[in-house]
DNA sequence: CGCGAGGATTGATCGCCGTCAATGCCGCCG
DNA sequence: CGGCGGCATTGACGGCGATCAATCCTCGCG
């Protein structure tokens, strides 16, 4: 542990920055400590289309491939723990009981996306933006919780702008904001500021979603493991 | 790798029966030898999502996981190369090289369903049908070739009916089949059976994805790695 | 302070597609 | 052979959401 350790380095990167390109040689891994990563896919009409987002603690890059399919992106000025990609896989080829956390992490990670890509496919905008902001809820209420605030108060902050949260649910901003604005009108969230909001009615926002709590839960993604 | 041949057994499924029910006790894993199996969700509507489509050669089952998420089913007669998941489990530890080949596969697997669904949730319906078909018709070339037939002729035979297609795709069979029949009436496809068509004008599919070449041929799947 | 640019919101319109319903088609079983 | 049940197809209709367009707000800058 101490080893990868030495051998991985802290890197920052301003918003928009990309930090592997789409196609490219991918001669990073590693994983965010602080802000939001897009993953983003490059369509033949040139329009980005939002694969998924990487919050702290989530794993970035594509081990054992010399060119990554996607793009990985900052969203917001983020600070990332890279390793170069060849150390990383002759570290996992000499630390096994590390390799079979990878493998563990990329198992759960393959069951979550499966599940959002049944989520997406079969519900209307409205439910997959609940479901969206239900998981926005549960992960800022993590790393909240860490910040030492007492989370009476639930705040739901979206990471990036409305285009691309639109891109990422598959719709558009304009159907975004109405849907929003539906939610707020029926006191389910309050507006804080442009990009934060309180969620007042948590009930309410299961409800809008036509999923159990419980399937939600299993989207929200994988417990940290590596480092 | 001879171990691997005495740990498993060859185990026949009639259509429709299932193979591990969602929460289950996942006892089993394996890979498909003959036929279709149908990976399901439930939803809390009660109707069944269809999550993915295994083929000939695709691993099934979920490693290292108590219960799976997901129900495997038979969606025609199939044959399965089964092993108890304990034995597999433990047959890994003792053959880290096999492990690393299932973690290969597992990542691809991943960039694979992340790739279908950026697409499924980009794209309109009829986008979504010809990728769709577009992948049958590749995967069935790859299966026709081996069965020693002459390949002039490209058939795509529907694994499963209109209505898990439909819920694949994200739509309804109503919708499916008018497309469909837009496809028949452009001689992009002709009709041979009730479920499988002549692929008449591969370049005409190609069109209606909206997608390059390169970016469908991401999607195919992953190569068989595992026996 | 005024200005301009980019993003978010709101409004108006239209087309795709989901829903309901009817018809056609085929295989099964009495 | 006739009836029946499941599946695929076709038709009619309505609503959700994409598109285009206008307005508002915020922020950065001269």
């Amino acid at each position: 542990m101490q080893e990868l350790g030495r051998l991985s380095h802290l890197r920052e990167f301003r918003k928009g920055q990309v930090i592997v390109a789409q196609g490219d040689d991918a001669t990073i891994v590693g994983n965010v400590v602080t802000g939001v990563v897009k993953l983003t896919k490059m369509s033949v009409s040139g329009q980005q289309q939002i694969v998924g987002l990487l919050f702290p603690s989530d794993f970035f890059g594509r081990a054992f491939s010399d060119n990554s399919r996607f793009s990985y992106e900052a969203a917001t000025d983020v600070s990332l723990c890279c390793i170069d990609r060849q150390a990383f896989e002759s570290f996992l080829l000499r630390f096994p009981e590390v390799k079979h956390e990878l493998l563990l992490t990329v198992l759960d990670e393959l069951d979550a996306t499966r599940e959002w890509a049944a989520m997406t496919s079969a519900h209307t905008t409205m439910e997959r933006i609940a479901v969206f902001l239900f998981i926005l809820s549960k992960r800022s209420a993590g790393s909240y919780c860490e910040n030492g605030t007492k989370s009476e108060r639930t705040v739901i902050a979206l990471p990036v702008g409305r285009r691309d949260i639109a891109a990422y649910l598959g719709t558009t901003p304009e159907t975004l904001s109405r849907n929003i604005q539906t939610l707020v009108r029926k006191h389910v969230i309050r507006p804080l500021d442009a990009n934060s909001f309180e969620l007042l009615d948590s009930a309410g926002l299961v409800d809008h979603t036509s999923e159990s709590r419980d399937d939600l839960e299993a989207m929200l993604g994988v417990a940290p493991r590596i480092r």
